[in-house]
DNA sequence: GCCACTG
DNA sequence: CAGTGGCAACGCGGT
DNA sequence: ACCGCG
């Protein structure tokens, strides 16, 4: 039996890897020689270089490079080996500075003549600013992840060769967007959750839920059978409860499968277990047949109390954040501390029930069973029935995508139950998240007895090869934890296959191949390296040898189309690695990385804005303090002018808000009126703040009412999370009325809501006047006050995010709290349109409101 | 993060 | 030269 | 009148 389960795993993941790399690699060939026109090539490329010589070892060639309207040129050589997967080449020379630059180039086999020259990422240096010219121009194009590679903006860190030489940073925007999309991310966990992935409405829910009268349906539809439900199981033999079943995997695609043959489920961000129920004895076993069930007691009890005979059921053990999304890292917490009161369990399968193996059964009428099992358990209680639609599987993804969940899974409905990989089931996710052993690690710069970092690797073709290091995502705790971890098993020599690189090997303590770490990634370089890595935790459950590269099998294949980039000019970042959210082990770089993938989001509302910044060099933890005038020592991308004898600060592009960043901003509040006029307002903010204890529904209603009463002034308004409790509500209007009629404005507006209820809503700031309500400030509408910018971070535990969202998205389960920095890309990505669409060109005119 | 001021 | 404090401001209610 | 709070 286990020869046989082992062979089904390493034998189709470890062709499909190779598979991958090939098809990757071909790709970026095909593009070089399609015979694009010359006019179009060039523009892209622009560039020339004639091959000169060429022997076993090394491949000699000048490249001639037109830098300034100036052609220059340079010696290059590719070596030392002539593997085509080794695309890396150097440039040798004495004259000039581009002698740091590496490059990654595709050479027509036995031709002289034009190709793709990209530059290389990784440890690239350019002393001045040529090379930025040149991409600048188009005459160098720009690759990060190869064919993965995202349209955006990606922050590059420039690090000499020569130590002396000074780091530096440069941003490079990426105007094409790649059809390969990252895939993964976090869980949803609770049936209202699912239903709001059918688009249903919190009343429906309320009103019984289309989910459950789906299920209670089916229900009815089983139960008008013949016999009972148990004992009328088609397909269903007698058997004796197994010890144990190898669990049922799903594969992993980039695209969700459509059709009434599938049925999609939440996938759910914990650990596998399977439940085996004998009477009283309850057992709860890893995905490899462990039994944990001392780790999640509160689970067994919970299933125990069902008395459900004997029974096998297969499922996913959680935690919930307070956003109401599942986290692994939660979860691993709470089974540190020993808790395991705040655990579910959801179930999705059933394999065996009361004398019968379901293994040979339906999927759609396993679950049906299940749920038939489940009718009674308490809602909100330690087992729950994961519920599925028959939905779009596409669509699906789409939705859990933009709620912050980790993905879907999908299966097929009319399938038995199969051990091990298979295709009958299949998971898309929303952020790419993978287990990659750790191979060593570099002590950590600030603390000792830490870890800044992991080098990490995984096995292809039974080897361990090199992928990269995960430097960030660990809070302090975990640092110290992975040290003790690691520093045991210390070894003297890298354990891969292939002598590690100089990169990889830097600062390097190597350890025994024996840990397996869970990494949150944004895709792979071109090199088939880590792209921004994020520690999310151990897997305990999980060999090192099984951890082979999983890779999304492509329904189609994109082929990479040269991005073209646009680079702005280098800059310092200090203390990239400085942890400023050290809940989340955020880094400065982190951020950086945070603003200029979400840059075009955020730009159009932060560019030329009065600002003012709530700074903390030191992070959360570390003092923080607000700032609203220009300061000496700010750098030029930042704008500083005086206004009305007042010094503004403003920026006018994602250069400007990575000098943000450096100064360690941690959030961003713009005024609510344009650089240009800034006497007049363009926009007016209610920002609704519930009181402790307040119910998110109430906030929710809060927040519909200051719709609909400014819907009746003929104003269209805009919603986003705050980030912290509560949420604002914006109006943009014309620049036609001062602060103080804004202000006045919003002030009747809010004191009209008070008045109609003043059990709900305050327009007072006193504390007492607020027990019980919301209070719903509309003082950020004087000359000065400022609220938070839309997409900026909040300086809070989490690193969550104020988020844009549509008001049909806010009678479902969003949180104030719900996005962060780590999951609001992912939504940005699978975003169909702006949620704020449109808000920049209404002209909405206030002073024509009487009153 | 950085400048200005202090001892 | 090392150490340290500031880096917004506005309405409100309490003292 | 001043202080502390958000």
């Amino acid at each position: 039996m286990a020869p046989a389960a082992v062979a089904r795993k390493e034998g189709p993941a470890a062709r499909s890897t190779a598979a991958g790399k090939l098809s990757a690699y071909k790709a970026k060939r095909d593009f070089t020689k399609s015979p694009e026109p010359a006019a179009k090539r060039s523009r892209a490329v622009g560039h020339r270089f004639a091959i000169q010589r060429h022997d076993a070892r090394r491949l000699h060639f000048d490249l001639r490079l037109e830098l300034g309207g100036v052609l220059k040129s340079w010696a290059v050589t590719r070596g030392p080996s002539l593997d085509p997967a080794d695309k890396r080449l150097s440039i040798h020379t004495e004259d000039h500075p581009l002698e740091y630059l590496s490059f990654e180039g595709v050479i027509p086999d036995g031709e002289y003549g034009g190709g793709t020259m990209i530059v290389w990422d990784h440890g690239t240096w350019t002393p001045d600013g040529d090379a930025e010219a040149a991409i600048a121009k188009g005459h160098l194009s720009f690759t990060l992840a190869g064919e993965r590679l995202r349209g955006g903006w990606h922050l590059i860190r420039m690090r000499p060769r020569a130590k002396e030489k000074k780091e530096q940073w440069l941003l490079v925007k990426v105007d094409d967007e790649h059809a390969l999309a990252s895939v993964g991310g976090k869980q949803l966990v609770d049936a209202e959750l699912t239903s709001i992935l059918t688009g249903r409405t919190n009343a429906e829910l309320a009103a019984g839920g289309a989910i459950r009268k789906d299920h209670a349906a089916r229900r009815k539809v089983a139960a008008a059978k013949p016999s009972s439900p148990r004992a009328r199981v088609p397909k269903a033999k007698k058997a004796l409860l197994p010890v144990f079943l190898e669990p049922s995997l799903a594969t992993l695609v980039e695209k969700a499968p459509a059709g009434p043959e599938w049925l999609h489920e939440i996938k759910h961000d914990g650990y596998r277990l399977q439940a085996r129920i004998d009477g009283h004895s309850v057992k709860l076993l890893t995905r490899k047949g462990l039994d944990w069930t001392s780790k999640f007691g509160a689970v067994a009890d919970g299933l125990r109390e069902l008395k459900l005979g004997s029974a096998l059921i297969d499922g996913e053990v959680v935690v919930e954040a307070e956003s109401g999304i599942s986290s692994f890292s939660l979860l691993q917490e709470a089974i540190s501390a020993g808790r395991s009161d705040r655990m579910v369990f959801y179930a999705f399968d059933l394999l065996y029930v009361d004398g019968s193996s379901l293994e040979a059964t339906p999927l759609v009428e396993r679950k049906t069973q299940l749920a038939a099992l489940l009718d009674d358990v308490p809602a909100g209680g330690s087992v729950r029935f994961s519920e599925h639609i028959d939905d779009d599987g596409v669509a699906m993804a789409r939705h859990a995508c933009r709620l912050g969940l980790e993905g879907i899974v999908s299966k097929r409905k009319d399938q038995p139950y199969r051990p091990g990989r298979g295709t009958h089931w299949l998971k898309t996710k929303c952020i790419e998240r993978q287990e990659f052993v750790i191979a060593g690690f570099v002590p950590s710069t600030t603390s000792p007895k830490a870890v800044g970092s992991l080098i990490l690797g995984d096995y292809e073709n039974g080897k361990l090869v090199y992928v990269g290091r995960a430097g960030t995502g660990f809070t302090d705790r975990v640092a110290r934890e992975l040290w003790a971890a690691l520093d045991p098993i210390k070894r003297t020599t890298a354990p891969f296959a292939a002598k590690p690189s100089v990169d990889a090997a830097r600062g390097a303590r190597w350890v025994e191949p024996r840990l397996v770490a869970e990494v949150e990634l944004r895709g792979w370089t071109a090199d088939g390296l880590l792209r921004h890595a994020a520690y999310k935790g151990l897997r305990e459950d999980k060999d090192a040898v099984d951890v082979i590269r999983e890779s999304p099998k492509a329904s189609a294949s994109a082929a990479a189309k040269a991005p073209s980039p646009i680079a702005s000019h280098t800059f310092d970042l200090t203390h990239p690695d400085r942890v400023l959210w050290p809940d989340v082990g955020l880094t400065k770089q982190g951020l950086a990385e945070y603003y200029a993938e979400v840059a075009d989001w955020i730009l159009p509302h932060v560019v030329d804005r009065p600002l003012s910044l709530l700074r903390g060099p030191n992070g959360i933890g570390g003092k923080c303090f607000f700032q609203k005038h220009a300061w000496d020592g700010i750098g030029e991308a930042v704008q500083r002018q005086t206004i009305a004898g007042e010094e503004i600060l403003s920026i006018r592009n994602l250069d400007g808000l990575v000098a943000l960043v450096q100064a360690g901003s941690l959030e961003i509040h713009p005024w609510g009126s344009k650089l240009k006029d800034i006497e007049h307002p363009d926009r007016i903010v209610f920002d609704l703040d519930p009181d402790e204890g307040l119910t998110w529904d109430a906030v929710v209603e809060g927040a519909l009412e200051v719709r609909e009463r400014l819907r009746h002034l003929k104003l269209e308004s805009f919603v986003k999370t705050s980030g912290g409790k509560g949420l604002h509500v914006v109006v943009p209007v014309a620049p036609k009325v001062d602060w103080a009629t804004a202000k006045a404005f919003a002030k009747h507006v809010v004191e009209a809501m008070a008045k109609d209820s003043p059990d709900r809503y305050t327009a007072n700031v006193a504390k007492r006047a607020r027990a019980d309500r919301i209070f719903i400030d509309y003082l950020r509408n004087g000359r000065g006050a400022t609220a938070v910018a839309p997409y900026s971070t909040r300086a809070r535990a989490g690193a969550p995010v104020s988020v844009p969202i549509g008001w049909d998205e806010l009678t479902a389960g969003i949180r104030p709290n719900q996005f962060d920095v780590q999951t609001l890309p992912a939504r940005l990505r699978h975003a169909e349109h702006d949620a704020w669409a449109g808000i920049g060109k209404l002209r909405q005119r206030i002073d024509l409101i009487r009153g």
